[in-house]
DNA sequence: AGGACAGATGAGACTGAGTGTCAAATAGGG
DNA sequence: CCCTATTTGACACTCAGTCTCATCTGTCCT
């Protein structure tokens, strides 16, 4: 994932590629892991002690919308977020580290066919998550 | 889903069937859609006025711990809940009327098997929900 | 290069969902 | 019927997320 093609995707739509949406992109891509806003906000102010809090919401919440990130519940009713190199993911949270990974499309994709043809309702997105123990954190706990 | 059957499965775990665990539960299931803890609030309260704001949303948080109802994300960070006849259930939500359909669970399930093949994960649970607009609502669309 | 201007920013007030606290009430076992 | 642990209602509180607005800055146009 170089980082030289994270500021071309934020010009989608009519949109700017500012300093603060690519500091923010690139602290999320890092990051590797499902972060709230609010984490975001502070490692990012960190090291740009000047960028607002209203800022990091606001490029999350176009992130989401231009399908570079997605959103997650996490515990406590707090969204978190990651970052996707694709339009359409889904994952696997591990709800000890946080970490994410991605699932396979080709396991997913033959349900989604067949959530279709069941059901007589035209799907437009799905969230997908599947929450439990990666390998590392499972093997930890022994 | 006869009206008795839900007061029996509130008792679970040491939990006590209160008329006010009963009165949300019931709420919940009679609406058939998803809705907030406040607009569930409201509801309650225009029949029963005295019921509290924070006793709703801890009947919804334990109902949604006992399998009993699950939980949504809605626009604007908001959660929305309906009521669950069984304990693993997953959904299609309409974004126009906000009514819930079950999917089946044998549509879901194969898919289920084959993540947990594919990558090394333990899956504790899995929120499958669906986005998108229901027969009815698609037809007075056009 | 030098505006012009739409879109973005930062500060901070504001909103509202959800939680914590505690005295009073009550379900349910003995 | 009483005892006790749980639940309730009221309300203060927290804090994620939004709104506003004056200021700033990409980007387009010439």
């Amino acid at each position: 994932m170089p980082a030289a093609s994270i500021p071309s995707r934020l010009a989608a739509g009519g949109r700017r590629r500012t300093q603060q949406r690519v500091l923010v992109a690139e602290a999320l891509a890092s990051a590797r892991r499902a972060l709230s806003a609010q984490e975001l906000y502070e490692r990012i102010r960190s090291t740009h002690p000047t960028i607002g809090r209203a800022t990091v919401y606001r490029a999350l919440e176009q992130q989401v919308e231009d399908g570079m990130a997605s959103r997650f519940e996490r515990e406590g009713h707090v969204s978190a977020y990651i970052a996707c190199d694709a339009e359409h993911h889904h994952h696997l949270v591990c709800t000890s580290c946080q970490r994410v990974f991605d699932v396979a499309e080709d396991v997913v994709a033959p349900m989604l066919a067949a959530v279709g043809r069941r059901h007589d309702f035209l799907v437009d997105h799905a969230a997908l998550d599947f929450y439990g123990l990666c390998e590392s954190c499972r093997r930890r706990r022994r």
